[in-house]
DNA sequence: TCAGCATTTGACCGATTGGTACAAAATAGT
DNA sequence: ACTATTTTGTACCAATCGGTCAAATGCTGA
């Protein structure tokens, strides 16, 4: 029973693996990368995750909970959700560099791995319309409420959100400056009002 | 003094290496694999191409040439080209799975690249700045005559088509239906009435 | 105390990566 | 026919890829 201890934190080690998968992709990170900035040594990555394949989708469902958890965690504090979306988008604009340059970790793996392999690829899909699904729980709830007056079918508004999220992270690519995004955004934005 | 003379065909090698790196991306794309599609072997394609490197961006460039004399090849066609931009975006719609799957070459990069390699998304850029300023320029003509109504500046508006763009490109990864994708463009086009 | 066991370490693996070297081959000009 | 010039095919390269393995290590329960 029990035998040597893990030296590290499992938990941290994948953030860590997350936040790089995010940065690189799946085929720029190599093993290397990934041990490294874990700090662990191979035979503990291969001990513990399995396999680089394994690790990345490990790293592509913590992204999608660290981020549902404080989605959830917001929509609770605020009592006008609509004003919380328009933020989130907004929030885009006023992002540092190195956030434009990341984009978003599902919308990066569609883009590299569909079609290459389509194992990787689904959760990111899972993310993406998890995503949509809260917009449309929020603009549902909103017009019922009146906070919104545009009455289009949720699921149409819902969409055109998630439409907006994977063009804005190829967007703010190629602009960057908040003179460039923030126009954009609260025009796109402006249909729900 | 001419010598040996090239068996090959060299814009057709380059055109099957544009296509190979449109669906699988640049560093899922091996030499191996591009050899065997432009059907040479490597002792010409380094003699002709240089590099990897090099090859992609000549077809990238490649890319944007093509598209883009077919853009203006139409609007030399059509007297209504707000119809044709519309047209443009539906066609989506209707493509069939393997389009979705590869989306834009242009965002495809910047998703891949940005951050890994800035030389290799130069011109993905300049072909998606480009499209946007053909969005800019019938924009601006059909404000003024009139053939659309929404006043909105022409930048914005040619902006919000850029990111419908870069949007849909990833979105129809997740939706391949035309049920689900036109009513979305459908009402995201709306917006240009 | 020590048997039992999971973890760690780092050497090692074959395969593949992008790229080079060079001799053979094929042309054009003299 | 010969030379200069270019392309072609292939053997070869070091580096890196993801992954394996066995021995050393450090803990727990008996």
């Amino acid at each position: 029973m029990a035998g040597r201890p893990k030296i590290f934190d499992q938990q941290t080690a994948l953030e860590k693996a997350s936040k790089l998968f995010w940065d690189k992709g799946y085929e720029s990170t190599s093993l290397d990368d990934l041990t490294t900035a874990m700090g662990i040594q191979k035979g503990s990555f291969y001990n513990t995750f399995g396999s680089k394949k394994q690790l990345f989708i490990e790293t592509i469902k913590l992204y999608e909970k660290l981020s549902f958890d404080e989605y959830e965690r917001l929509l609770e504090e605020t009592e006008n959700p609509i004003e919380l979306i328009k933020a989130f988008f907004l929030h885009c604009a006023d992002s540092p560099k190195s956030e434009h340059l990341k984009g978003c970790f599902a919308g990066n793996t569609l883009a590299e791995l569909t079609g290459i392999d389509e194992e990787l690829t689904i959760d990111a899909k899972k993310y993406l319309t998890g995503l949509e699904n809260i917009f449309f729980e929020q603009i549902s709830i909103a017009q019922k409420n009146k906070t919104i007056k545009n009455q289009t079918e949720p699921k149409i508004l819902a969409r055109y959100l998630l439409n907006l999220w994977n063009g804005i992270n190829i967007t703010r690519r190629i602009y960057q400056s908040n003179e460039d995004l923030k126009p954009l955004i609260e025009f796109q934005l402006s249909i729900l009002n």
